[in-house]
DNA sequence: CAGTATCCGCTACGATACTG
DNA sequence: CAGTATCGTAGCGGATACTG
């Protein structure tokens, strides 16, 4: 294993899915298509302020997808791009991880 | 899906194995038990505050274990748990992904 | 060798109020 | 509806020096 090459690269797949909320989100996605208001109502605790700007971060990579209806109001739909449906593995193993080994104990922080 | 049920749990996986060093840490443990000047060599960027803060957090969650072997001087092994082990699927599936869709312009920051 | 101890900047994140 | 704009704070993580 040469660690110098591939260190990196694992650290820059971390930043993007390791970050508060993102993986929650992916997830919403995961099931096709949704609003800001969908993904909102998905997850309450999430605050406009931070499920935009994960939106923002998710778009700049390549993961997520924005599109525009002229509507009034206006319409957005948020999707998951090749590579944002790319990480449905990643997802699901870590889900099914914790549903295996997070303790009830450690839920509450 | 419940996502009332399933998120808690899944945010704690990630909040354990998204922080900076640790995905690292433990893909060198997937190679087997090593010192702790072991790890630093493999990770030279990181710095002994950090790898000392990581190895504390992993063993108290429960993925990591540290025997101390009473030479002069001392030696301590880490290794992985079987909870640790378990890991490896989901460190793999990051890693194959990373080498697929990180691109190089997104290596520095 | 395997850590501790401090100091400290930065930024991630939350709360709240406002807008095209 | 789908966001902005501001403000405020905890704590993550880097740098550096020291120790049983």
């Amino acid at each position: 294993m040469d660690y110098n090459t591939m260190c990196p690269r694992y650290e820059v797949a971390i930043d993007i899915i390791g970050k508060k909320w993102t993986g929650l989100i992916i997830r919403v996605l995961l099931g096709g298509s949704r609003r800001f208001k969908d993904i909102k109502k998905q997850i309450p605790e999430m605050s406009d302020r931070m499920l935009t700007e994960r939106m923002k971060e998710l778009e700049s990579v390549g993961i997520v997808s924005r599109q525009v209806y002229p509507e009034t109001p206006v319409r957005i739909e948020y999707s998951l791009t090749e590579k944002g449906e790319s990480l449905r593995s990643i997802i699901e193993s870590i889900q099914s991880w914790s549903e295996q080994w997070v303790e009830d104990c450690e839920l509450q922080k």
